[in-house]
DNA sequence: TTATTAATGCAACTGTGTTGCAAATGTAAA
DNA sequence: TTTACATTTGCAACACAGTTGCATTAATAA
């Protein structure tokens, strides 16, 4: 019974949920919502598609963050769970082409006197490989 | 003639420029562009209090970056000028009460494979000192 | 096959930030 | 002080990302 074992996020298989899934298997990056509403306007209203964005989310199979413009990229999850989330790696943008993805490499947070910190984001930008000339 | 010397950003000390230095004075962390709008909503538009924001942020007075949600917050520059930015130094958000300063300490950002690294962007959040209970 | 309830589409909305333009205001020069 | 004029302002309308309510559609357990 699904629906009892994942009750928050995504609980039938419907067709904009593997269109969505299809979207993170062709690109190994992450995307940004904007561009996932395009690229599905003709198939899927853009609400359908934040919703099911969010469900993905939900269930730990993506995790979300925002770009430097402030809006919502999506990238797929590894080694995270509904319950767990371990995604606290930084996110790099090309200032070239435009390409977000994550980065596997560990950023030390110093400890902070007097403060406890709890999460982080972190954005770093750049040239990406394809665009080191 | 100021006019030409600071061709980009503040050309006059008008009532609004005042204003919102005086808000950064008594204020001595971040302020959210929202939150500046509607301390000064009985005083001056909203369009002022951006496009005074934008000025003193290319006079090198201010620095902006966005907070979790994607809203905008304007910090006092410390030893930055119009032409040199110095500040990439991580903002900090805490959880329980919302305030937003910055941080004075060094995040060391690893060198990537294949990728060069030309800004960050990092908030990290938690409790404050004053929450810390 | 049917009943149930999750998921969808649509339209209207919210909130943050921007733009164009006429009117007001600060400031250099007379 | 007064004048001249570019800068700054307020306003209204807009742009854009994202959200909400609700009736309809469709996935799935039985």
């Amino acid at each position: 019974m699904l629906r009892y074992i994942c009750t928050m996020g995504i609980v039938r298989r419907t067709k904009s949920v593997d269109a969505i899934l299809e979207e993170f298997k062709i690109n190994s990056g992450a995307i940004s919502v904007v561009s996932l509403v395009d690229q599905l306007s003709s198939r899927f209203n853009k609400t359908t598609v934040y919703r099911v964005l969010d469900r993905l989310e939900e269930d730990g199979i993506l995790h979300s963050f925002l770009g430097k413009t402030g809006i919502k990229w999506y990238a797929k999850c590894s080694g995270c769970s509904a319950s767990e989330h371990h995604d606290v790696h930084p996110h790099f943008q090309c200032l070239s082409c435009g390409k977000v993805d994550c980065l596997t490499v560990n950023v030390r947070i110093p400890s902070i006197p007097n403060r406890k910190v709890e999460a982080s984001q972190i954005l770093l930008q750049g040239q990406c490989e394809a665009c080191l000339v």
